[in-house]
DNA sequence: TATTGAATATACATAAATGAACTATATACT
DNA sequence: AGTATATAGTTCATTTATGTATATTCAATA
């Protein structure tokens, strides 16, 4: 039936083993894990054929999502989660298939501006209507209000974190 | 205020430029992605000092997980999500680390059975407490009851996938 | 029983991610 | 001004993950 049937019997197993293991947050957990591999993988092969992978499309939808298309490597590698020294091979990868343009700036010389250029806006609008395909497929067994429900405990879930 | 506003205002400005763009199916899957990331980083940090790192706690778990500690190596790909290859490079070195031993099976020559030793016994007592304390604390936002809520809701976005 | 096909595990080459210096610029303090 | 400290970004070595090819074994069947 479901895909996460042996994972509760694994889990069943490990509180014999073990009773203070906690059923529920580890549920969750694994939940999360899955999901997040099935999202993960769906939107690699989604992107594969416009030669992108994961972490290249989180980059130019990040740019996208800033009102001038453009940010710096340091605010990349926090809104992507990923390193800083992760965000200059992406992003050098992304400059050489000319989706974006490198430039310094003039007030802190320290500081890069990574910019969208028209190829990089081009292919977006390329992937999107796939993208959102793929965003409403992922969502449809939940009803919009089982959606909200969801977020709110997510992100109550989530507000725990590094405290 | 929360580490997620940041991503709600990105996908804001994508929803101006894209309108289609689905806000909701949006939102979860980057808090999917959040707290993936924020798990699997503090599971990493609690691992270290036990020179373990997550796919390897992963695979000591699944086997931890099965009535008699061993598993064959697809199930096991399956079990922690990885491909088979990766399986068998992380069971050589908890092989070489004297937590896991590999043996050949009587009734099948092809397969090969992972078991936990002893020593993979002991490090999994001595690592279990932290884990477990770690798992309180990343749901200690959520009621019990909002825990069941969420667990409901993530089967049924889960249960979408790969049909 | 010999042969083909499918499944399993591994080896090897390639790609991706991480961590630890390193360079250059900016800011703060005396 | 001059020195220390902090920050931005990159480079490089190492670790980790993936994909492809290969060897081995079992099952089916001619």
């Amino acid at each position: 039936m479901s895909a996460f049937a042996p994972t509760e019997a694994r889990l069943d197993v490990t509180r014999a083993k073990y009773p203070d293991f906690p059923r529920g947050p580890a549920v969750l957990v694994r939940l999360i894990k899955h999901l997040f591999k099935e999202i993960h993988d769906e939107a690699n092969a989604l992107l594969r054929p416009y030669g992108l992978n994961h972490p290249e499309y989180n980059i130019l939808m990040m740019l996208y999502g800033s009102p001038d298309n453009s940010m710096h490597p340091s605010a990349l590698a926090d809104a992507a989660g990923e390193k800083s020294a992760n965000i200059t091979r992406l992003t050098t990868q992304l400059c050489e298939k000319g989706y974006v343009a490198r430039s310094g700036s003039d007030t802190d010389r320290r500081k890069v501006t990574l910019t969208l250029t028209p190829e990089g806006l081009a292919l977006i609008d390329g992937f999107l209507p796939g993208i959102v395909t793929l965003l409403h497929k992922q969502t449809r067994n939940l009803t919009a209000g089982e959606q909200d429900q969801l977020e709110v405990l997510l992100k109550k879930m989530l507000a725990g974190f590094g405290e």
